[in-house]
DNA sequence: GTCCCAC
DNA sequence: GTGGGACAACGCCCA
DNA sequence: TGGGCG
């Protein structure tokens, strides 16, 4: 986990008493904090700096449970160029009662665009009913950038099937379709980070609506714990699709004109 | 977990 | 001095 | 301007 999650600004998602206790999300550090947590400092939107929570190694994330941390949701960015993100996300946010496949569905045909557009990509099921898609990135390109190709994808989803998908969040628009949330790609936006546990009864990793286990998510995970059982291990396809991601550059810009165009 | 106020 | 309550986000889109 | 949303 701390792979993808060290050295940005996090926040967390916090159950200090309990499941039965109350719930809250906190994204700036706080007193009596554990000395292995750290904070990096964060201009918002509003002009005002605050100093946000960041974990550095293993043993702040430790310090976070100790807290009473269930989630961890991560930025965009790292500590050390908060002006260029090194990821994307498209959070596949299906309607109430639409079929899992349709979710896998999209995130395929994500996969696909990804990919036409010369990008990397991996899939991650969030442990809800949703889907991210995760394209990660070099550092070229700055936020203005990244959140207008993001916006273009998912208006472009939902131009090509307009009956499957729409980039709306609203309520009415979703009623039956695929919500491609592009928002969370933003310097304020978090998303839930690889591998967080979920603040939910069982405290899930992987929704049961694909099968697997928080277990099983694990063993998918190449993390230096296996399960007995071989076959399992496989690499991590979000740090496999990592290594050597280009970035968004025009070129990729201009492949996602060509594919705009299409469907206009 | 910590701070702060009321008692 | 101590018991107890409050507190621990942000910013976007869209109506 | 406020509510819904994550």
């Amino acid at each position: 986990m701390m792979q993808h999650a060290a050295d940005r600004p996090v926040a967390l998602v916090r159950m200090p008493s309990g499941l039965d206790g109350q719930r809250f999300f906190q994204r700036h550090a706080g007193k009596g904090f554990p000395d292995a947590i750290g904070t990096v400092r964060l201009t918002e939107a509003s002009g005002r700096e605050a100093d946000y929570i960041t974990l550095p190694d293993a043993a702040a994330l430790l310090g976070a449970g100790q807290m009473g941390t269930l989630e961890v949701h991560i930025h965009g960015a790292r500590n050390d160029r908060l002006d260029r993100p090194d990821r994307l996300v498209f959070d596949l946010d299906p309607d109430e009662g639409l079929a899992f496949e349709e979710v896998k569905r999209a995130a395929r045909e994500m996969g696909d665009l990804m990919r036409r557009l010369g990008l990397s990509c991996a899939p991650m099921v969030t442990g809800g009913k949703g889907v991210h898609v995760v394209v990660p990135l070099r550092r070229v390109a700055g936020w203005e950038t990244l959140r207008g190709f993001a916006q273009a994808v998912a208006q472009g989803f939902e131009r090509r099937a307009p009956d499957r998908y729409t980039a709306t969040m609203s309520k009415a628009r979703r009623e039956g379709r695929v919500f491609i949330d592009w928002l969370r790609n933003d310097t304020a936006a978090t998303a839930i980070s690889p591998y967080s546990l979920r603040a939910r009864l069982m405290a899930p990793v992987a929704s049961r609506s694909n099968g697997r286990s928080w277990i099983g998510s694990i063993a998918r995970t190449g993390s230096t714990w296996r399960p007995r059982r071989r076959g399992w291990m496989q690499p991590a396809p979000l740090l496999e699709a990592s290594k050597g991601a280009p970035g968004l550059s025009e070129r990729t810009l201009d492949a996602l004109e060509d594919w705009l165009e299409e469907s206009a």
